[in-house]
DNA sequence: GATGAATGAGCGTTCATTCAT
DNA sequence: AATGAATGAACGCTCATTCAT
C-alpha cells in the first residue's frame, strides 16, 4: 500500500520555486534550501526528486523552453511580414503569462549556459530553434517579395539578438526603453532591414 | 629603502587573473585562489591588494569602462549616419584591442550587475552612457534629414539592445552568427529605422 | 516518519563544548573546530544547530545566568544579616553544582563583554540583577537596624567587586586565597560596611 | 657609520600603541597591523623591534607593574590604619596618572594571563608583590591594636580582590558605582574586616 | 514520501611573521 | 632603521548532498 507517487506535482513545485529564487539572486545563490523554501518544502525532499540542484536547472530550461515554443506555434498564418511581426510580438510581449521572473530567470540561464555545458547544449536547442523559425520567416518575406534571401540567416540573428538583448536590457536597465517600444522597435528594425535586400549590380547588401 | 611599490602592477595583474578566470567559468566560480593562480600570485597578495573579491570585480568593470569609453570617444567626425554606424562598429567590432575574454566578462558582467547593487551602479553607468551616445547620433541624424525625432530614443535602445543581444549571442552561439554579419546587421536595422521616421499624417511611426 | 529532533540536546552538547574550551583557551581561541571537537561533532553540524560562534556564546551566558539566579532564588528566608551572608555564599561557594569550568568561563565571559556589545546587555543584566539583590539585602538590614541607608548602593557595589575579584583571583592565583576564606572574608568585610553606617552629627560614614 | 639607535624610544611607542588599541578590542583583535597604526609606525617595524606580538604585551605588562609599584612605593608614612587606607588609594584612585586605558588594559591583561604561561608569570607576580604590601600593611595594623594576625592572608586577598573587582566593575558597569565610592567603600570594609579580629575563647573570627 | 540531522569540501578573509630592498 | 610586499596557516561559515528514521 504505497502511498500514491506526487512526483511530478513536486518536481513542478521545486522548478517554480528555482524560477523565483534564480529571478532574485542568480543560479549560484540558489541555495537548495532557499529553493526548498520557496516551494514550501524541505531541502531533503527537493533531492528526493531531484537528484541533484543541475537537474532542476534543466527541468526550468526545458520548462521555458516549452513556454516559447508554445508562444511561436500559434504564429502560423497572416501575410508573411505580418507574421514575422508576430514571432517577434512572441518573443517580447511582456503582457501575457510571461511571470516577470521567467524572463529574469531566462537571463540568468543565458549567463549560466555559458559555464555548465550540460545546460549549454539544451538552452543553445532553443536559441537555435527560436533562429530557425526566424530565419524562415525571413525567407518567406524575402521570396514573396523577390528579395535576395542571402542574408536571411543574418537578418535571422539580428533579430535574435536584438530580442536577447531587450530582454536582458529590460531586466537590468528597464527605465532605459520608451515604454512598450521594445516589440515595435524590432519590427521596425526588421522591416528595415528586408527593405534593404535589393538586387544590386554593384551588390551592397546592407 | 624601502621596497619601490609595484601595487599598480601587481593590481593589474590580479584584475587580469579575474578577466581570465571569470570569462570561463563566471564570478561565482572565479575564486579568489582561482583568480591568483591566474594571476600567478598567493591568495594572501589578492587580499593585500585588494579589500575584497568584489572590489576586484569593480576594477574590472572600471576597466571594462575605460575601453568602451575610448573606442567611442574615436568616433567624432564624418556624416551623420557615417557617424552612428562607427558608433556601432566601436562596440562590435571583433577585431581590434578586445581580448576574446573581454567580451565575455562583459556578459558575465552584465549577469552579475542584476545581483550586486554595488555593481549594478558602475554597469548602468557605462549602458547610459552608451545610450546616451547612440540616441544622439540618432539625434543628429534625424535632424539632419528633417525626419521626426519622437523616436529617438526608442530607436537608440533598440540598437543598444541588438548590441548587447549580439555579443551574447557571440559568446555563446558564435555559428549562429555569419561570419562579420554582426556589426553590418545593426547598421543595415539602424538605417531601416531611421528611414521608416517619416512626416505622416496617418503617423505611423515605426 | 521523520527523525526524531535532537536540537535541544545537540545545543546543549555544543554549549558545554564552548565551556570547556573557552574555561582554558578564552572566547577567542575557542575555534568552532575545537568546541565541536570538545562536544564529539563536526564543525558543520555546530553551525547547523547555531547561526554563529557569538550564538553560541550567548546560550552559554544566559546558562550562566540561570544557575546564578537559580543559586540566588534560594536565599529568601532568615534573618537580615543570615540572608545576606546566604547570598554572599550564593556566589562564592566553591563546593556544590558550579564546574570548575564555568567559574572561569564567567571570568572569561566578562572580558569579552567588554568588546562585543550583544555580550555585554546580557553579561550586564545578570550584574544588574545580582547588584539589585545585593542592594535589597545590604537595605533590609540597615533599616532593621535603624541605620541610615544612603551607602546601600555603594556597599551593594563593593560586596559585588570583592566577589567577582575573588571569582577572579581564585581562577588567576588560586594559592593567594587561604582555602576556604573567600566567602568568610566577603563576609566579615560586609559585617564591617554595615556596622560603619551609624548616624552621626559629623556624618563620616565610611 | 650606522644610524643612532632609537630602540628604546620605539619600543615605547609600540607598546603604548598595544595599550591603546587593546583598551578598546583586547589583545587578541589588537593585530600588529593595528598596533603599528596606532603608533603612527609601519607593521614591518613593529618586529624589527620585538620579535613578536606576545613580546609586547609581556613589555606593556612590565611597564604596568612598574606604574603600580611606583604608585604603592609613595606609602611609607603615617599610622597602621592610614597606610592600609594610602595602598588602596594607590590601587583605585582614578584621578592620577592613570590612563583611563591603563585601567582597561590591566583587566584585558588579567584575562590573557589565564591563558598564556609566559603572561601568567609575571602578571601573577605583580599580583603577589600587591597582596604581599597588603598583607604587610594589615599586619602591621594588627600588631599595632595587639589583635590576632591569624587572618591577615585571607584579609589581604580579600582586599586584593575587591580591588581588582572595582578596577573590573567599573570598566564593565560604570554606572552600579556610586562615583567617588570605590575607595571609600574598600577602606570601609578593610575596617570592617579588622575590627572583626579579636580575641574570644569561643573563636569566631568573621 | 518526507524529515531534518549530519557530513565534508571548499569558500572569502585575516593576520603574524618574514624578507628583499 | 625602515618599508611594505609576500607568505601560509588558520578561521568562521556555507552548502550540496547523504542518510537514518
Amino acid at each position: 500500500m504505497p502511498r500514491p507517487s506526487n512526483t511530478d506535482a513536486r518536481r513542478e513545485q521545486i522548478v517554480l520555486g528555482l524560477q523565483r529564487v534564480m529571478a532574485e539572486r542568480g543560479y549560484e545563490k540558489a541555495t537548495v534550501s532557499a529553493i526548498a523554501q520557496a516551494a514550501g518544502l524541505t531541502p531533503g525532499l527537493v533531492h528526493y526528486h531531484f537528484k541533484n540542484k543541475q537537474e532542476i536547472l534543466l527541468e526550468l530550461l526545458a520548462r521555458l523552453g516549452r513556454v516559447w515554443r508554445a508562444r511561436a506555434a500559434t504564429v502560423d498564418e497572416g501575410a508573411p511580414r505580418e507574421r514575422l511581426e508576430k514571432l517577434i510580438n512572441a518573443w517580447l510581449a511582456r503582457d501575457r503569462s510571461a511571470d516577470p521572473g521567467a524572463v529574469a530567470c531566462w537571463v540568468a540561464l543565458g549567463a549560466e549556459a555559458l559555464r555548465q555545458p550540460q545546460v549549454r547544449a539544451p538552452y543553445d536547442e532553443v536559441v537555435r530553434e527560436a533562429l530557425a523559425r526566424l530565419e524562415e520567416g525571413v525567407e518567406l518575406v524575402l521570396e514573396a517579395e523577390a528579395r535576395p534571401t542571402g542574408e536571411c540567416r543574418a537578418i535571422a540573428a539580428g533579430l535574435m539578438a536584438a530580442m536577447q538583448g531587450y530582454l536582458q536590457l529590460g531586466v537590468a536597465n528597464p527605465d532605459s526603453i520608451p515604454r512598450g517600444s521594445a516589440a515595435r522597435t524590432v519590427i521596425a528594425m526588421a522591416h528595415g532591414a528586408l527593405d534593404a535586400q535589393v538586387t544590386q549590380p554593384e551588390g551592397r547588401s546592407r
